[in-house]
DNA sequence: GTCGAATTCACCCGTTCGGGCGATATCGAT
DNA sequence: ATCGATATCGCCCGAACGGGTGAATTCGAC
């Protein structure tokens, strides 16, 4: 949105700058074919670059995690951090290590995650949180 | 690509189309800045629009398989349907079921899986498949 | 026809996982 | 001070999984 504001105005400007020079030197310089040529082709790259810049930044959401989704699970601080290491494919007993914690630990924190995404399985808990964007 | 060279034509002939309608009407009728912007803004107009385009149909690839991994990999037919089945997070016992086999060939194939992907676990498959879009 | 790849299935063994139950500790809110 | 949520850990048991080995079938290629 801020885009294209940014751009009205300056599309504005390099309009009334290129009349202003069309006055000064171009009237006779070059023909009038060549001149609106080069107007067209100048409008048509910015605007080209513009509807790229709009599209690009509308698309990949920038990878950002979805704390609405993470907060309406009611997920805590350590599951959250369980099923990142989860996603990453490691084992409970990797997991336990990793995080300093028993492996029974992480399975009681695992029951839970699972209860609180209805899932029985890593595999369906590993697909929920990267479909809903739970972990980058 | 074949967007481009379309609007590249169509950018030439409209130069042309509106450079002919100014000696016929335009040359008194109208002044100079509104002639000029009128082109300038029809030209950003147009720029946007193919802007958009360009990128819209370059970014999200339309969920097609990517076929060349997956030869690359030399994962066979079965192989691939096992993968499916296996990114739809079910247990070996479901996919023998829904696939009409035993679950010790499932288990097979899913051995053979795990070698081709290098990995050793369902979950780390599971990733590297949706990664390297194997699966829808 | 022989060979290799693909597919199917079986068995064994050890590890991992999931479910269930209980226990202790901390901490903030009531 | 009591209660609920969070976090930690333990144990038991059955199911699921992974690795290894072996073997039969089919089918296209050489």
């Amino acid at each position: 949105m801020r885009t294209v504001l940014i751009w009205a105005g300056i599309l504005a400007a390099a309009a009334l700058a290129l009349q202003w020079l069309e006055y000064q030197y171009l009237a006779r310089a070059f023909s009038q074919e060549i001149y609106i040529g080069l107007i067209a082709a100048a409008f048509a790259i910015g605007g080209v670059w513009v509807g790229r810049r709009l599209s690009v930044r509308a698309r990949p959401a920038e990878f950002e995690r979805n704390a609405a989704a993470l907060t309406s699970l009611g997920l805590t601080g350590q599951e959250v951090r369980v099923l990142e290491q989860l996603v990453g494919g490691r084992s409970n007993k990797e997991i336990a290590r990793a995080m300093g914690l028993s492996p029974n630990t992480i399975k009681t924190h695992l029951a839970n995650l699972y209860a609180k995404l209805s899932v029985s399985r890593r595999t369906q808990a590993v697909n929920l949180a990267r479909d809903l964007g739970l972990v980058p």
